[in-house]
DNA sequence: CGTTTCACG
DNA sequence: GACGTACGTGAAACGT
């Protein structure tokens, strides 16, 4: 891990700092990586995973450069023969060596070629090793006072490390992300830099076939120099060691050591055939980089090369505004720049909770407000007594300034309970009235940790609150997959604070009070931690966002969304209650036929919604066939068991089927809608979070409206009672086939692009390239194997649902990599990545975390590869679908359709309510927004398709 | 509070 | 040799 100031001293005098060169030793990389990587091939089906591997080494070194004490000059050096002066002097010189694998030998040329592609000069000299050139440069960079970093591994190039605390010269190991020094050769070797010859002249080096001394290891190797000096001195005292083999043959073997030590010697004065001023680091030209990219397929990369600037710029800007602070900025395994976790937040004074004020006088409010317009930024939170933002009352809000200064203003402590004492308060309309300005002026940041929650409970008393940053989605947009995003966790992680927990306030249970009912002094100290924390929250990851190149999703895509969701919510959806409660009705009706019948062929009567009752009854006493015990003893009894059971004709098999189906409907949707039904609105109003799912998609809760049921005709009846108001229509929208169409373009898949072009069922199109014709069977087999490829694939996952062998399974995934090769490719490279930096990216530069991805648990870490495998797909239709939203806003406005409404959204389909007359203009601009959602930022490769149905339920909007 | 099942994309 | 085999969610019910 490499650390680097970015404080004023080092990243404010760039002018003065010495040059800094970057030697990368291209020829040891190549070998490491093929050795490392699995035979990765590109679209072309040429062997390149070595080209991959010292590519996105490169890649991890670009970001370097922007360090504040990274290169200003970098070349590549490369071994052009095999021929050296050493073979001159000794004929057996790497003598031993086997041929280049088959394999790998193409991929030398490519290595030139990425070489190229980066803009970075290549040194390879007819004769002339790559580590002698390496060693004449870098004693001619010394000369010239620069720095030298050797971008290696090669323990001979560690001798040209000074001997010296701090050298001027050190190596790193890019796979390892080890820098080396002087001490980090006294670690290895025992020795100083300036002692590694004599060392390996003794020890010898089998890769190379340097003879060395027979018995002598690196061990004795090390005690013989320190003990004597040197090599010469070594061999000097030979003789007058005490009698044993190894004095024996330092005697005999002298000469070997000595020519050992001619071979293992650098030769630092071979002319240099470029200049040291003439390869100086410019900003890399993307042309020819995507050019190199695109003919590899290597799609992650090619996405990612506004990166290389956008890193740059982002990190300028850190070192320019950071100014006293002493964050750290680190270099990851990835080589992304994090200003992570284990860099220390910015300073700021120790969190007080006695510090903490109180307002009760309006004119006290006012001058918090006068401050907070002043700075231009400050911390809000609101206090209710529910966590259903639709309904909760405001009970209070707090305000933090700066880090420390912060206050409670109380306004509805106490309740309405006459009796109950009301403690000194603003008034609520006063209060609201001085604040309702500030919130909405656009010139204030309001900062707030889920602000879309803060947003539904003001709109109760027409407040809006304009220009926000979001702590809870900066978190998520840094950190998905690492850990949660809740508040309490994040001030652990980030400040290293233990904030007060509602529940020591307001009791859990039974005895839970109101949060109106909390004191009013314990309340301040509670909600005004909350906003001092969630302010030094926010002076936290808003460095980190540009440092980690987050500010994009941030931006683009995330933060606009708070404000449309925040509305979608407050809308709501038209719930037919009557509908439901008549459904409930024929539910029970016939689930209560049905557990009779049940119970009939059971012999006894048991608890039919026990799986466990179940599984004895149907295995145990029955003695039906086909009983699975899972890990926990238990029989399994889940639909794949009773359809097997019911497909034998077991009875009773059907009959738990269609209980199970009528129960579930009945107690997740028509009894549990009707009760969710908002007495104040009449209208249902789930709740999304932005932060749900690893992917990037929302999820929804409160009700889950995103998983109405659509798949049974029984179950669909559900839909029919989502209804809209008088005068109005249900629109629904929905992205066809959008996660297949990403992967195709995604994985560059030109058969499936082809049929998105052209418009074909796409499902039948694989089965003509699958099984060479299209009948019912083989479109169903080919859909379930294009999912199955979206998801990461496994023989034993597609045999058990295509119910066929693993080894059938397995040959209908060798024909699709063979058809799609581009999926294979896809899959490596993305696997590939993954494990090096530990995130996945969609096209717009989300990052989803898998920290479990090298993990020593085999099914934790293949659980981790199939889901990175899936996540940039799902991800990039998540992107695609959250900017269609946040324009269909003011698309709709600006189409005099501002009455048209967007109620929900289910991952791929969007649902609004529409006036009567205004079907046709809503479904254009709504088709044009969502088709060309992904554009100006992404051009892709297949069209976008959009369907559009319209009904007076979402049900007939299908 | 964990497990099982099942609703959706 | 076992693990457990499709990705992402949320809700309800049971049983400890």
């Amino acid at each position: 891990m490499t650390n680097i100031d970015t404080d004023e001293s080092s990243a404010g005098n760039n002018n003065q700092r010495p040059n800094h060169l970057y030697l990368i030793d291209g020829s040891a990389y190549i070998f490491r990586a093929y050795h490392r990587l699995p035979p990765l091939t590109n679209i072309h089906g040429e062997p390149v995973g070595a080209v991959y591997g010292y590519t996105s080494m490169l890649w991890k070194l670009a970001d370097d450069l922007h360090a504040a004490d990274g290169p200003t000059h970098m070349a590549v050096v490369l071994d052009k023969s095999s021929k050296s002066f050493r073979n001159d002097i000794y004929d057996q010189y790497k003598a031993n060596r086997p041929p280049a694998p088959e394999d790998l030998r193409p991929q030398f040329p490519m290595i030139r070629d990425a070489t190229n592609a980066f803009s970075l000069p290549l040194i390879e000299e007819e004769n002339v090793e790559a580590d002698d050139m390496i060693a004449s440069y870098t004693k001619a960079a010394i000369a010239a006072g620069w720095r030298v970093t050797i971008v290696s591994s090669d323990k001979d190039l560690m001798q040209l490390i000074e001997p010296v605390e701090d050298s001027r010269v050190d190596m790193l190991d890019t796979m390892k992300n080890a820098r080396i020094g002087d001490a980090g050769v006294r670690a290895k070797f025992d020795v100083g830099p300036d002692k590694v010859g004599d060392v390996l002249a003794l020890m010898g080096d089998s890769a190379d076939n340097v003879p060395g001394v027979p018995g002598v290891g690196p061990k004795t190797a090390s005690k013989l120099i320190n003990e004597f000096g040197d090599l010469e001195s070594v061999l000097a005292a030979a003789p007058e060691m005490k009698k044993s083999k190894m004095r024996e043959n330092l005697i005999e073997h002298s000469d070997k050591a000595r020519l050992s030590k001619i071979l293992v010697t650098l030769k630092d004065d071979c002319p240099l055939p470029i200049a040291l001023e003439d390869m100086p680091l410019r900003d890399i030209p993307p042309e020819p980089l995507a050019e190199f990219l695109t003919y590899h397929g290597f799609n992650s990369l090619l996405k990612r090369i506004g990166q290389l600037s956008d890193v740059s710029a982002a990190n300028k800007a850190i070192a320019g505004t950071r100014g006293a602070d002493h964050d750290k900025v680190k270099i990851d395994a990835a080589g992304a720049i994090m200003a992570g976790q284990a860099a220390k937040p910015p300073e700021m004074p120790p969190i007080n909770i006695d510090d903490y004020v109180m307002v009760t006088d309006a004119e006290d409010l006012q001058k918090w407000v006068d401050r907070a317009r002043a700075i231009g930024h400050f911390a809000f939170d609101t206090e209710t007594d529910s966590l259903e933002a639709v309904t909760a009352n405001l009970i209070g809000f707090s305000m933090a300034i700066t880090a420390g200064e912060a206050c409670y203003v109380p306004l509805a402590h106490g309740g309405t309970d006459l009796l109950a004492q009301r403690p000194e308060m603003v008034e609520m309309k006063t209060a609201l009235d001085i604040i309702r300005p500030l919130l909405a002026d656009d010139s204030v940041l309001k900062i707030g940790q889920n602000l879309k929650y803060d947003k539904l409970v003001l709109a109760q008393h027409d407040i809006i609150i304009n220009n926000i940053d979001d702590t809870m989605v900066m978190s998520f947009n840094l950190d998905a997959g690492k850990h949660g995003h809740g508040m309490d966790e994040l001030a652990k992680r980030h400040l290293g604070h233990e904030c007060i927990s509602y529940k020591s306030l307001t009791g859990t249970g039974k005895k839970q009070i109101s949060f109106a009912e909390v004191p009013v002094e314990d309340a301040t100290k509670y909600a005004a931690e909350d906003a001092d924390v969630t302010l030094r929250l926010w002076q936290h990851l808003k460095l980190r966002l540009p440092a980690e190149g987050a500010s994009k999703i941030y931006q683009m895509v995330d933060r606009p969304l708070v404000d449309v969701i925040a509305k979608m919510e407050g809308e709501g959806i038209l719930v037919d209650r009557e509908k439901l409660a008549k459904l409930s009705h024929d539910f029970a009706g016939e689930m209560a036929r049905l557990e009779q019948e049940i119970y009939a062929i059971a012999g006894e009567e048991f608890t039919l919604g026990s799986p466990k009752q179940l599984g004895e009854i149907l295995f145990g006493k029955m003695g039906l066939k086909g009983g699975k015990k899972g890990k926990s003893g238990q029989f399994s009894t889940d639909v794949t068991v009773l359809e097997d059971l019911a497909s034998n004709g077991v009875e009773i098999a059907q009959k738990i089927l269609d209980w199970r189906q009528l129960a579930k409907l009945k107690s997740t949707y028509t009894d549990a809608l009707q009760a969710q039904i908002n007495p104040k609105t009449g209208r249902v109003h789930t709740s999304y979070s932005l932060v749900g799912a690893q992917t990037g998609r929302l999820s929804s809760t409160d009700p889950n409206l995103q998983n109405i049921p659509i798949r049974t005709e029984i179950g669909r009846q559900i839909r029919h009672a989502f209804v809209a108001d008088k005068g109005n229509v249900i629109l629904a929208a929905d992205y066809s086939q959008i996660e297949l169409r990403l992967a195709a373009h995604i994985a560059n898949i030109a058969p499936l692009k082809e049929a998105f072009e052209a418009g074909e069922d796409i499902h039948a199109r694989t089965a003509q390239e699958l099984f060479g014709e299209v009948t019912r069977e083989s479109r169903g087999r080919a859909k379930t194997i294009n999912f199955a490829i979206l998801y990461g694939i496994s023989r034993w996952g597609l045999a058990k649902r295509l119910e066929v062998t693993p080894d059938e399974a397995q040959a209908m995934i060798d024909i699709y990599f063979a058809r799609f090769p581009g999926i294979s490719a896809y899959i490596q490279e993305t696997t590939t990545r993954v494990k090096e930096c530990e995130y996945t990216e969609t096209l717009f530069g989300r990052k989803t975390h898998f920290p479990r991805i090298n993990s020593s648990n085999g099914a934790e870490r293949q659980g981790s590869e199939r889901a990175a495998i899936n996540a940039p797909i799902q991800g990039t239709c998540a992107d695609i679908i959250k900017r269609a939203m946040a324009r269909m806003v003011p698309a709709l406005q600006h189409a005099g359709l501002g009455d048209v409404k967007m109620l929900l959204q289910v991952h791929d389909e969007l649902v609004f309510e529409c006036p009567q007359d205004k079907i046709d203009a809503a479904s254009k601009v709504i088709n044009d927004v969502m088709a060309n959602a992904a554009l100006p930022y992404l051009t892709l490769s297949i069209p976008l398709g959009v369907d559009i149905g319209t009904g007076a339920s979402w049900g007939e909007a299908h």
